[in-house]
Formats: C-alpha cells, sequence, structure tokens
DNA sequence: GTCGACCGAAGTGTATACAATTTCGCATTC
DNA sequence: GAATGCGAAATTGTATACACTTCGGTCGAC
C-alpha cells in the first residue's frame, strides 16, 4: 500500500499552514484541492485524515476540514510539553556530543541569521522550528525528531495566532548560547538554557489577546 | 467531515495490536477487514493509515499493510524518548500533586494488581501502560497524555517482540514507590524512580534475541 | 529434477458514482 | 425591514468500479 501523491498533498498543506499562508480556521474544500492537485478527492480525504491527525486541521462532520485554531489552553499545553521533552534531549545531547554536531548547528544558526536577515518569514520560521529538530536528528533518535517535529509544526500554528512582537533575532542568540553550552559540554547551562529559551518563546505570544473565530460555540465560550 | 465508523475500526485494530492478538508482520488484508467490520474498503483504507501514522502498522506500496515489527533500534529511541517526557512530566507531578490525584493513582494501581493476580494478560499490560497516561491526564495536559500514549501503545508491540521475562509485578510495585514519592512531593526522588522505571522495562527486553520475521530485507540485514 | 517464463487469481491504488447532509439564496410572512 | 421556511446547489460520507501490480502455480525447456 502506499501513495507518494497523498505524502505530497500532506506536504504542501503542511507548509501553507506552517507558512501561514492558510490562516486558522480556513475552510479546506475536498473538491477545490483535489483540483488543485489534480487528484481525486480519495487522496486529498486521505491527506486531510493525515493533516487532522497532527492536529493542523480539524475535521468536522459533514461540514468539512478547516485549519486548526488551537485553544490557549492546546497552546500552552503544547509549550509544556515541549520544555519537558527538550530539556531532557538537551541533557543528553551533551552527554555524546562530537564536534561534528556542533558545526552543523553552528551552520544551521547561521542560515538562521540569514533569513532573519533577508526578511524571509516562511525561511525564518521553518528554520528556527527546524534548530530544535536538527538536535534531534544529530543525536540519531528518529523517533525524538518525530515526535519533536510534530510538536514543531503546531507551534508554527500557534505563534500565528497568538504572536504579539516578533522574536526570530532574539530567538537565533539563544539558539546560538545554547550551542555555546552544548559545545562546553556544561549539561546544567544547556538544559536551562534552552527552557528558558522555550519560556521566551510562549512569553512572546499574547493568550489574552481576543482570536478572531468564525465558530460560534467557540466564540460563546 | 468525520467518520465514527473510521475511528472504531482505529480502535478495535489498535487493540488487537496492543492486545498482542495480531502478532508483528501479521498482512491486515482490506477486504478480509472490511468483510468483518461489515464496510467498504474506503473506511478500511483510512484506518490503516492513521495506524501506519501511529507506527503501529507499515504499509508497503502495493502490497498492503503489516502489523509492524519496530526494529530494535527504533524500541530504544522510543524508550529513550520516554525517559527524557516522563522524567520531566514526573517533576511537574510534584510541582502541582493534590491529594485527590494520588488518591486515583492509587485506584490505577490497585486495578492493576488485580489484573496480574488473575493472570488478565492483555488487561494487565493495558493498565500498565495506562498508569503513565493516567499522569499525564491528572495533570490535565491532554496533548501530554496524547503524545505518550502513542508512545505507550508502541512499546506493547516493543514489547511483545522482546519480552525475556515477565516484569509485570516488577512493574506494578515500582509503580506503587513512584506514587509514594509523589505523595511525599518529593520530586527529585520521584523523577528518580521514574527514570529507573523506565530503564528496567527495558531492560527486562532481550535485544539480541532473533526475533522471526518474513522480511528478507530485513533478515539478511 | 531444477530453473524460468507465463498466465490467472488476488490485492492494492485511484477515480467515479451515489446517497445523505449542509449551505445558501429567495420568497413569504409578520 | 428582519425573521422564518423552503428548495436547489454544493459538499461530505460511503460504496463501487476499474486499472495496475503482485503473488502462486503450472507448464515447458534444458
Amino acid at each position: 500500500m502506499e501513495t507518494s501523491t497523498t505524502h505530497h498533498i500532506v506536504e504542501s498543506l503542511t507548509r501553507a499552514i506552517v507558512d501561514h499562508r492558510l490562516l486558522p480556521g480556513s475552510k479546506l474544500a475536498e473538491q477545490k484541492l483535489a483540483d488543485h492537485f489534480g487528484v481525486s478527492r480519495t487522496l486529498v480525504r486521505q491527506a486531510l485524515f493525515q493533516l487532522a491527525q497532527n492536529r493542523l486541521i480539524k475535521l468536522e462532520p459533514a461540514r468539512g476540514a478547516f485549519v486548526a485554531a488551537p485553544s490557549v489552553e492546546e497552546a500552552q499545553q503544547v509549550f509544556a510539553v515541549r520544555r519537558m521533552l527538550e530539556a531532557e534531549m538537551t541533557r543528553a545531547f551533551v552527554q555524546q556530543v562530537t564536534p561534528q554536531q556542533i558545526t552543523s548547528l553552528k551552520e544551521h544558526i547561521a542560515q538562521e541569521r540569514a533569513a532573519v536577515n533577508q526578511g524571509d518569514v516562511p525561511g525564518r520560521t521553518e528554520l528556527l522550528g527546524d534548530f530544535h529538530v536538527r538536535m534531534a536528528e544529530l543525536m540519531g533518535n528518529q523517533v525524538l525528531a518525530q515526535v519533536l517535529g510534530e510538536l514543531i509544526s503546531r507551534c508554527a500554528l500557534i505563534t500565528l495566532m497568538y504572536q504579539s512582537r516578533n522574536e526570530a533575532e532574539h530567538s537565533t542568540d539563544e539558539h546560538e548560547a545554547i550551542v555555546a553550552a552544548l559545545a562546553a559540554q556544561d549539561s546544567d547551562q544547556a538544559v536551562q538554557l534552552m527552557h528558558e529559551h522555550l519560556l521566551h518563546v510562549e512569553e512572546s505570544l499574547t493568550f489574552d489577546r481576543q482570536v478572531p473565530t468564525h465558530d460560534i460555540s467557540l466564540a460563546l465560550a
């Protein structure tokens, strides 16, 4: 069984959502997507089911698929999980750090800076998230990389909904500080910097702002 | 969009796999499943796609769906992620522990003991895993509960493949010790006990044993 | 007797058909 | 003029049809 086409649709829609080209609440009509990708609704539906499992879209019975609009509660929970997971990931990273890994992370940060300086917003968003996935991959733990990747995709959506100020440059600085601690094999320092970094990202969001929604039941809650 | 039927099929197959009624490598033919559930292949395929995303089954192009047979490497990675996540979850749990939570966990452990004593293997497996998910739920973090639940489902498969000796009673004892540390709000102790518990579970597996497989490329690797 | 090619059966991958539900415009009413 | 009710169009949910690939077995060549 397989379908690289379905995978392609998932990738394409994921990028569109994470890159903020599709806004939360947007309707994803099956036939329109099918026409756009030049396939039947069958493949589109398979892709939508997968995206729903990743929590990037929400499926409403008989109504269709909509880009997810994570609640404040859910957003905070996602960040809480990331802090748990990444604090320990950082600790484990130091245990088995190699010069090649440090070099690789530094190269990544250089890419981040380039994207920030060029004002490449989608590229910047992607790279800032990928830094964390990159760490997991460098540790050789594919399972960790996958789990983290999904959480970070959800964070991209959350960031779009609740972002108050632009933290891109600050985040890159913090990434650099983390890598410095990793290079020095200062485990406690690296863990604390990672923990604070994720707190800063969450703090840069404004959860009290009124988020526009088309969902009447959510609006009245 | 929706289909409670698809969800039902996913649940049913998940339980069958986690309860070890379907063995790794087993073929899941679409038409047979469709007949069994009294639906068309369409719904079965949707369910299979979801199970594939949870890594409980593996889809091979044009060949079909098979119950997953996690490699030793993948198994160790899953456990590594669980240790990272659950160590910090335990630490956070102590921060906001309430007497009701302790009571709830103790009740859960009583259920575990009952299942162990009755020799109810599927129920025991399920309850031992659910203890960890229960902690996440009691913290009120649904995202954590979901992520952890998926990892634990995979562990059930792994346990089936590599289990060497029966650790059920020992695990329940360790759960009890963890709850005692939680009740005492001894965060470091609780974290360490959780960490060791997960190490013990992993150590009870024999990764060097030859695992039977029908996959020729895997067999020759 | 073994190996390899061919052919039919079985199974997967995608598209389409059809039923059921929702959506939306429009007419009617108050 | 706003609200309500109705009906057509659009959209989703499920089943089925059909093309293509894989699997198994038989037949024939060596």
